[in-house]
DNA sequence: TTCTTAAGTACGTGTTACGTACAAATTTAA
DNA sequence: TTAAATTTGTACGTAACACGTACTTAAGAA
């Protein structure tokens, strides 16, 4: 068993990356349960080091007033933690009052890192990603459309693996795998992926958790990005957040209760396939008026040509911002685009009372104008009576933050409170 | 501090239904908090409660085995409680094999019980709950148009429970109401109430708690329903359903993930007020083409009368379900009614992966016949694709779910795992 | 220099579930 | 009728853990 004690004992285990046997899975909803006194011990190494993930540097005392705790039970259990080199303690922070000074905590660079891999129709990328979301290592790869069978991707992807798992200088918790299509996540188990088909069924999971002897977790991309923003990004430390991927398709992610909401079979957060226009346009999935219909890139580019806007083929976000400064047509779209976004986003803000959106995909390029544009079509839906303020938010570099979450899904599984 | 051990120990107190200082309540979403050996126990003590509520009489034997502990560890959970006379243990089961035979635990008759109020603009009712959901000493009075004051609903109120009370011969966990209108469980205060709208700001849980000594949670009136059906009804059990009133208005409340959804102040769930028609009619909550612009009763009505169906302004479901059976024209509207409700319920479905409902309110009586109706038009907006089982439950009395939601609400602060 | 304040540590205590061994109650088979 | 098998429930010592008190260390303030 690898660290299964979260105290990092494992960073001293000289044997890692090779043959190990995975920790197992073990689900929110387990059946009925009881603790015991062994397992106070591992829940509260994993509370702190979420305290720590979620606060940045904190001090043992600052830890202890915080869990209304004393600081001998905060000592307790980060000393195993800073003895096996996970944590470290930095220098005495400069603005100091009376008293001796704290020494704040924080990970050690060299305590170690996840491996993280982006896996989508045409691209594999894997790179290194330590405890405090820095990359490296990063190697990527593109699979031409003639050279997508099974074996095209599983023979890839060892090897990438291979290599750069042979260049980590850090222990190595785990490999968290991002898809660009539908995953079982408990199964960890691919379901179905476009423009590659083969990969349906493909249980990535077992294969390369028996390959390489880590812990494998598997989700599909707007989930990573959700994880990616949660650990790494402007949701850490929040409990309730939604990421709003709008581009070809659109795609949705939550944060809820202190959890990335996951339905049965990786399942749920279909936003973009709920019905928001009645008698509206038939929707890929069948039904009628799907949120898709009425807010994907496609539809941008098809209004744009109704139109009558200039080189409607290649619109996207970015371009449709700038026109929109000269050209009140576009300006127009842009409005009504935003408008149409704002309709799934206040209907998730009205049924789950999320207020803090992030925006990934095509979308993204709009940044402040659009932001603003889509904070005052939300206004102007919930009315003055929601006093609640909601935030709109641009997602930064996609690559970096997918890279960034699939190692987000292993520290979330490590750090996993179950019980 | 009453029953804080939750060992049952308070029923042996006899000095019940008096001042007492009611426990803290503690949300999900607490900051930062570590175990400690004495809050296993504590922790420990509740699931055991909740899976006997949600088995029904158990064997201490087979909590062992579902919890995965030592029989001596449940012995040591449950025999403080059988002293102190919460549960006792039934005689053996009829069907018995080979061994000892087991000895089922469940609640005591003269355990304990809840006291439950179901206030509403009109009409005030109290009543005595049994842990095992039988209701007794029922009492309700109405309230004129013209006596709806804030003193007439307090000193009426009061004065009907301690009438109520005084005749428990059991002591009383809680006192759990359902409030026909907003309000926030976090402060225990009355938001506001159509009709009634002198109880806007009153502080419910506070003036009632000072007042009989006793916990007081408040929770609106779905989520009652909701609690009800959890802890006696059809949600016995289950982790995740949802109940949906569609009468006059359109409300929902969902259980997810073992508990209830409730955002910031009780909101939240508020699918009658998702857009479902874009370019629809204006909703009475300034918003165009909420899902209660076209399912509601006076949707129902005013399309009757649009279509010329005799006595339209009468009409309710179950007249519309029998006229159905002869009338084409009624027929149509029902089918037109099914689908407009089955969109908010697509939409949940799609977007929290909800397959369980139960349908509360005028819907109510349309039972089996659009029980069906709702089940094939939710299967013709699922597609096939969409292998779950969507299950479409009409509830029992509503007036009876309701007082015992009441009272589950108290049972779930008592038994709330919030660590 | 001395006092005050705060951070971190050493060690004994109480709560808890666990493990082993045992008593009790019933069925099955000799 | 009797003995073995099987299952339930209990007694008691063990180990893990957070807690509480008292202590040491390190800084600023008087």
């Amino acid at each position: 068993m690898k660290n299964n004690k979260l105290d990092g004992s494992a960073l001293t285990d000289t044997s890692h990356n090779v043959q190990h046997e995975p920790t197992s899975r073990v689900g929110r909803n387990e059946a009925f349960s009881i603790f015991s006194s062994n397992q106070i011990g591992e829940s509260n190494r994993r509370r702190v080091l979420q305290m720590l993930f979620d606060l940045g540097p904190t001090s043992r005392a600052e830890l202890a007033r915080l869990t209304d705790t004393k600081r001998t039970t905060i000592s307790g259990i980060v000393q195993p933690m800073i003895d096996n080199g996970l944590l470290v303690e930095a220098p005495p922070s400069k603005k100091r009052g009376v008293g001796k000074p704290a020494r704040p905590l924080w990970f050690s660079d060299t305590a170690a890192c996840v491996c993280s891999v982006v896996l989508m129709p045409g691209k594999i990328e894997v790179a290194l990603v330590s405890l405090v979301g820095e990359l490296s290592r990063y190697h990527a790869e593109e699979l031409l459309p003639g050279e997508r069978s099974k074996i095209d991707y599983t023979e890839r992807l060892e090897r990438m693996l291979s290599s750069v798992l042979s260049q980590a200088t850090t222990p190595v918790l785990g490999i968290g795998i991002a898809v660009g299509g539908m995953v079982d996540p408990d199964e960890g188990t691919i379901l179905a992926m476009n423009l590659a088909p083969a990969l349906a069924g493909y249980k990535i999971s077992e294969a390369l958790s028996t390959r390489f002897g880590l812990d494998v977790v598997v989700d599909h991309h707007p989930r990573a990005i959700l994880m990616g923003e949660r650990w790494f990004g402007v949701g850490r430390g929040l409990n309730k957040f939604a990421v709003i991927y709008a581009g070809e398709v659109l795609g949705c992610a939550m944060y809820l209760d202190g959890a990335p909401f996951r339905g049965p079979q990786g399942s749920g957060g279909e936003l973009g396939h709920t019905i928001v226009d009645r008698d509206g346009r038939r929707c890929s999935c069948g039904r009628r008026g799907c949120w898709e219909t009425i807010a994907t890139m496609s539809w941008l580019r098809d209004r744009a040509k109704e139109r009558g806007l200039p080189n409607s083929a290649t619109l996207d976000v970015e371009r449709l911002v700038s026109e929109s400064a000269e050209a009140p047509e576009a300006k127009e779209l842009l409005i009504e685009y935003a408008h149409n976004l704002s309709i799934g986003l206040s209907n998730l803000q009205t049924l789950m009372m999320l207020d803090n959106f992030i925006i990934y995909g095509g979308a993204r390029r709009g940044r402040k104008v659009l932001e603003d544009l889509l904070t005052r079509e939300m206004d102007a839906l919930s009315g003055p009576t929601n006093g609640s303020s909601i935030t709109i938010m641009t997602g930064r570099d996609e690559q970096q933050i997918t890279m960034q979450g699939a190692a987000g899904l292993v520290i979330s599984q490590q750090l996993a409170i179950n019980y």
